[in-house]
DNA sequence: ATATCCAAAACTGTATACAATTTTGTGCAC
DNA sequence: GTGCACAAAATTGTATACAGTTTTGGATAT
């Protein structure tokens, strides 16, 4: 039974191990003395959006502000400030006196998603081959090596966060700010149509692909870069089964049998 | 003297003309008894965003809290939610302990702004006029049209949101939800570098841009209106100064007289 | 037995009160 | 006269209490 209440394991994860958060956020520089201190708001993000990331919490679980008012041990103002972030990133739906839900993106948005990747994404992969860095290198080295490791681990669901967090780091070290936060986004929605729309008898495919990307990145190959990233994003998309459900009741009685019966 | 007073006037005249804002909802589906309707929060994010996009508050303005709860009505709750919905479309900065301020793009975002809007716009322009409709010529006209009076009116920040209105819609006529939305947050921090970089001895190009896309989109012609929009932008960024500020005391000195010495 | 309606419970939306931090102004020492 | 230190005022961060809406459960009538 897939609820809220495993947050308590994935708080505790995130606390024990937030190095996996921080690799890519190496130098914190700190004008004002509390400028920038983690307010118990950011540590709900982070902890609410790892977990949706790893697929400890499905999409359309129902986010209840006093449940994670409890969990986290903050007032409902945090809570709400939180949920309201998320809803931002598209994380989380909001209803109108309803209350806050993890999104489930609609098969049209799933696609949509995937064709703004593939608009953005392999751009954005030359550039960052194109002014490739030692640095830059030892960092998505590091991803790849962390991402192996959870495999091995049997924590798929971590695999799958580094996987996405591949790409972000890509997209940071080509040195486009705004355009690395709509790729963040992205990433972060792809991870919702993954646990939605993802058919089990497709191996996980982008083991070689992010090493084919590797070696691209560390020729400095720009044109290779790209067209890799192109068709990795092809090798995801053609992984999801995104054809339309035929019956129009998925709506009422499949979306329940899948809330309650996951996990 | 520009402050956040002059929103008394902001206020009025979204709450008389709100025409313009509805323009592109024609179709709002209730399907909830109270599941659209709009709240304070939603109408203080709208005053504030066309307020910001009109150039009636300039970049650096603080945006008080309990001074906004006196102008709207509201309680402080309700402005620190309209807040972080603004901090969130990068339209104001969030300062930890310090408040609210109308964002200040740097000359570096201002850039990436604009290449981002390169990278996305001709593409999704090509995409509005391959599907384009009737109704999406009419409403695109419609915006001209409007654009048009305002300017006569000698409304230059109406005239200036609508112009980038303009822009949305055709993202919106593409049928890339996504996309349109990025275009959408990209347009706003744009109308911010503009109130930021503009230089005077710039005409007002865009006139006649705006209509030779509407030739393209008649006609239905995706490429053309590419090419259009691309060298649109490219004009828009050439009117821009975006030359490094030779000495680094631009900080203090000429924000505080640009935020006093303005309106 | 089923459907409808009403009441109670649960939950979200909003306002207000309190705590913590920053800013500002004053006084003292050098 | 200048610089630093401390205190008061102002502003933001958080918690709690109350109001409005939705949901749920049961009772009643058909």
């Amino acid at each position: 039974m897939l609820s809220v209440k495993c947050l308590y394991r994935a708080v505790h994860t995130y606390k024990m191990i937030p190095m996996d958060n921080l690799i890519h956020h190496p130098m914190e520089t700190s004008l004002s003395p509390t400028a920038n201190r983690e307010t118990p708001r950011d540590r709900m993000v982070q902890a609410l959006s790892q977990a949706i990331h790893e697929h400890h919490l499905a999409p359309g679980t129902k986010l209840g502000e006093d449940e994670l008012s409890d969990v986290f041990s903050v007032s409902r103002t945090v809570v709400r400030s939180a949920l309201q972030s998320l809803a931002h990133e598209n994380l989380v739906e909001l209803k109108r006196n309803r209350g806050a839900f993890v999104a489930r993106p609609t098969i049209r948005e799933a696609r949509e998603v995937f064709e703004a990747r593939a608009l953005l994404e392999p751009r954005t992969a030359r550039s960052a081959a194109e002014r490739m860095t030692p640095e830059g290198l030892a960092i998505l080295e590091a991803h790849i090596e962390a991402e192996h490791k959870a495999l091995a681990a049997g924590e798929a669901g971590k695999a799958l966060r580094l996987s996405g967090q591949f790409h972000i780091e890509i997209s940071r070290l080509a040195d486009q700010t705004i355009i690395a936060n709509f790729i963040e986004q992205l990433i972060a929605r792809s991870s919702l149509v993954i646990a939605l729309y993802w058919q089990r008898q497709s191996a996980l495919c982008d083991k070689h692909a992010h090493h084919a990307l590797m070696e691209a990145f560390r020729a400095a190959d720009g044109k290779e870069a790209e067209a890799l990233m192109t068709s990795h994003l092809v090798d995801i998309v053609s992984a999801l089964d995104l054809r339309e459900r035929p019956h129009g009741d998925t709506n009422l009685k499949d979306i329940l049998s899948r809330i309650g019966g996951t996990g």
